[in-house]
DNA sequence: AGCACGCCGACT
DNA sequence: GTCGGCGTGCTC
């Protein structure tokens, strides 16, 4: 006779008698607690329990959800004080690949593996199983007493007896539910359980798209390394080079194989344009997983991964950690998107812990890129991973020309931002019925109000952060904590009636000039104070998508995901904006920012134009920009990076320290700074205080000091020893090690 | 006095 | 990560 479960958990009644008489057995349990290592429980009598077993158990007053883990137990714990597992859930246990995985990522990150853990666990509702929906079915006699609205709903029932819920049914009869409650009374019909809607098959053997010769080959090389165990390739092919659907092709030779694909993306690329090239390719939608999700959906589609009836995962980062069954392929789309990097509580990079999971599970992995981040680049040229390049678009289009102004020399008068050759084409592209996007990546008014009397500047009162003007809200914002507060009328330090000025652009200045300059072109700000909601932003993108706006001026928003057709005009407004803060990747982000936002010009039909602004064109970017070889940026950099023991040749960790004070923070900061061994012979070397970033977070400010070391320097264990000798730093040192793992592997 | 807040240690 | 205990400081 079997109790429970089809996991392979079940025990006879004789195995379970046998139970009886063995000897108390305790387990060590991950906790979603941050320590060290599990925790020991004892295993109550008749509980079936094997490694990767989720488990409730007590944790001082609360019940939390854990998982059985590997190893002995720690016996060196006082037996009074262990308690019992509760509870085991009815869920495939976790795999011994993402145990594995999730200590990996415990250790590089130096997070606690129980947190770790958590990004597994957290789908609360996904460890029961989900209440059938209830409908309605044929179950006896007519009632004796017939009426009009009764009749109805019987013969709708009899024309197609299944799958009715009960308000569909009174819907499809044009009567109240009230009528088929009464026909449940009477016993003529019954509530039953609906059988689940199964996720829709996805076809690998759907005609594709016609490829380019080039997309043909690439298609090829990714079918063969989909067919292999683990292997890194990375597509690196220009913007409208048809990447997705040359990837495509691995993932159906995954799929052919019967394995499951997660495909990343980062979040705001999960858009429904790519759901619809991903349906037109496969035949039903993939599943998704994102911050949007309901609760419901969220556990359904856990489930459905955990259960192998999800074939192939859209996500963004934390799709990562969710339980595969059989997964065969991850797909990194924008692997070079810095939204793949979490920041908080487990800092890890999705990209790259993308990698690891692939080497641990033995499958292969693609970062796909127009712009690929160094590392990959780097990793690819040593031959570490795979590299395909697909060099032309695949409309067969050109690649916008782009041209410098010198605003030195070209620039608009006082008070304005965009300089005659912009405006010129500009009004070029209006004539010719063409769009424009005019890029800006700084939200709001302006970036800084002054008093022209007295000088005072408006300082958010938490974070000193300047002020930025809203004008259409009438408020000052702080972007760094979100303080906000009303834009008064007179200086609040001296007084003066009218005498504050909005210093410098930002997007809704560049629209208010646009109004001046083109009064009847159709105009759109695309910038994320402009959504209230995601339909609002969807319906907003449609929009220009459709051809209803002529001019968008957008922050980096425009840049990723969202493919405007149309568009054949970009115009960056400060092409220097990025390139001067304290970054060591300011150089990458600003090239990789550039090359996408002005890669939106003439997608389709070509002759697309970009304008970069700037007061530095003889940038390093810039020029690469400027000579359509970004090969040139990317050896520029890889140099660079070399000389510099930066990564990928030398690692990176930030440390951070949060206080209540700014000057409390800089302070310990410093103290840090000095206490780190410097050492000459470059084994480490304090970088910071890193002057760039300091941000406040619910009320703490935060300095970050960042500590390089080379390759082969194990800075996990240095900074492990230097937290655990730091013991004043309590509660004030969080550390991000942001490095390129495989070079540990 | 009552309570809000922050710090700190325990949690198997 | 979360909770409870405890001290400080403030109060329609």
């Amino acid at each position: 006779m079997q109790i429970a479960s089809r996991f392979g958990q079940s025990v006879t009644l004789e195995r379970q008698k046998a139970v009886l008489f063995e000897p108390e057995r305790i387990v060590p349990v991950l906790v979603p607690v941050a320590v060290e290592g599990p925790w020991s429980y004892r295993v109550p009598e008749g509980m079936d329990v094997r490694p990767g077993s989720v488990v409730q158990v007590p944790v001082g007053p609360r019940k939390v959800i854990g998982a059985v883990w590997d190893g002995e137990p720690d016996t060196s714990i006082d037996p009074k004080r262990l308690r019992n597992i509760e509870r085991v859930f009815d869920v495939p246990p976790i795999s011994d690949d993402l145990r594995r995985f999730v200590e990996w990522v415990a250790n590089w990150t130096l997070a606690a593996p129980g947190m770790v853990l958590r990004m597994v666990l957290r789908v609360r509702d996904a460890l029961e199983p989900e209440a059938p929906v209830k409908g309605i079915a044929p179950a006896g006699e007519p009632p004796a007493r017939m009426t009009l609205a009764r009749t109805r709903v019987l013969e709708i029932i009899e024309d197609k007896p299944s799958g009715w819920t009960k308000a569909a049914l009174a819907d499809a009869a044009g009567v109240s539910t009230g009528v088929v409650d009464g026909l449940i009374e009477h016993g003529t019909l019954a509530l039953v359980d609906l059988p689940r809607k199964p996720r829709p098959a996805l076809d690998p053997d759907m005609p594709g798209p016609i490829f380019t010769p080039a997309q043909g080959e690439a298609a090829v090389e990714l079918r063969a390394a989909a067919r292999d165990g683990y292997s890194v390739t990375l597509i690196d092919g220009v913007t409208g080079s048809g990447k997705t659907e040359v990837y495509f092709e691995a993932v159906a030779e995954v799929l052919r194989k019967g394995r499951q694909v997660l495909v990343l993306l980062p979040e705001i690329a999960l858009t429904s344009q790519f759901l619809d090239r991903f349906e037109a390719r496969f035949g039903g939608r993939p599943a998704e997983w994102h911050s949007e999700l309901s609760p419901k959906m969220r556990a359904r589609t856990w489930r459905d991964v955990a259960f192998g009836e999800a074939r192939v995962v859209v996500g963004a980062r934390s799709a990562l950690f969710l339980p595969y069954r059989d997964l065969g392929l991850i797909v990194v789309d924008e692997e070079h998107d810095s939204a793949f990097k979490q920041d908080d509580r487990v800092p890890y990079s999705a990209r790259d812990m993308a990698v690891v999971r692939g080497h641990i599970s033995g499958f292969p992995v693609i970062l796909s890129s127009a712009t690929p981040s160094v590392e990959s680049r780097v990793n690819s040229e040593t031959g570490r991973y795979r590299r395909v390049v697909l060099e032309e678009r695949a409309s067969g289009a050109e690649m916008p020309r782009l041209t410098a102004i010198d605003m030195r020399n070209d620039g608009p008068e006082r008070g304005r931002w965009l300089a005659p050759k912009l405006v010129s084409a500009m009004t070029d592209a209006l004539e010719d019925k063409a769009q424009s996007l005019l890029f800006l990546n700084r939200r709001g008014y302006a970036p800084l109000t002054l008093c022209r009397h007295c000088g005072h500047r408006f300082q958010c009162s938490n974070c000193s952060a300047w002020l930025v003007e809203h004008r259409f809200r009438g408020q000052l914002v702080c972007h760094h904590c979100g303080h906000h507060e009303r834009r008064p009328d007179a200086c609040p330090a001296c007084g003066t009636a009218d005498s504050l000025v909005a210093c410098g652009p930002g997007v809704e200045r560049i629209a208010e000039e646009v109004g001046d300059l083109f009064p009847d072109a159709r105009r759109l700000v695309l910038s994320s104070d402009s959504f209230s909601s995601p339909e609002r932003m969807r319906h907003e993108l449609k929009l220009v998508e459709d051809g209803e706006v002529d001019i968008v001026i957008g922050t980096q928003l425009v840049a990723k995901g969202h493919n405007f057709p149309l568009m054949r005009l970009v115009g960056v407004v400060d092409a220097d904006l990025g390139l001067a803060n304290g970054d060591p990747r300011a150089a990458e982000k600003t090239f990789q920012l550039l090359a996408q936002v002005t890669g939106r010009a003439g997608r389709i039909g070509g002759g697309g134009l970009g304008f970069l602004q700037t007061y530095a064109p003889e940038n390093p970017v810039l020029r690469a920009l400027l000579s359509g070889d970004l090969d040139r940026f990317y050896q520029e950099e890889i140099a660079a990076r070399r000389a510099a023991g930066l990564p990928p040749f030398g690692r990176l960790a930030a440390i951070i320290v949060s206080a209540p004070q700014r000057s409390e923070a800089e302070g310990y900061a410093r103290a840090l700074v000095r206490a780190a061994p410097r050492v000459q012979d470059r084994s480490i070397v304090v970088l910071g205080p890193a002057d760039a970033p300091l941000a406040l977070v619910r009320g703490r400010h935060r300095q970050r000091i960042l500590v390089q070391a080379p390759r082969g320097f194990d800075l996990q264990a240095w900074l492990r020893a230097w937290l655990a000798a730091a013991p004043a730093a309590k509660g004030q040192l969080r550390v991000q090690v942001d490095v390129d793992p495989q070079s540990f592997m």
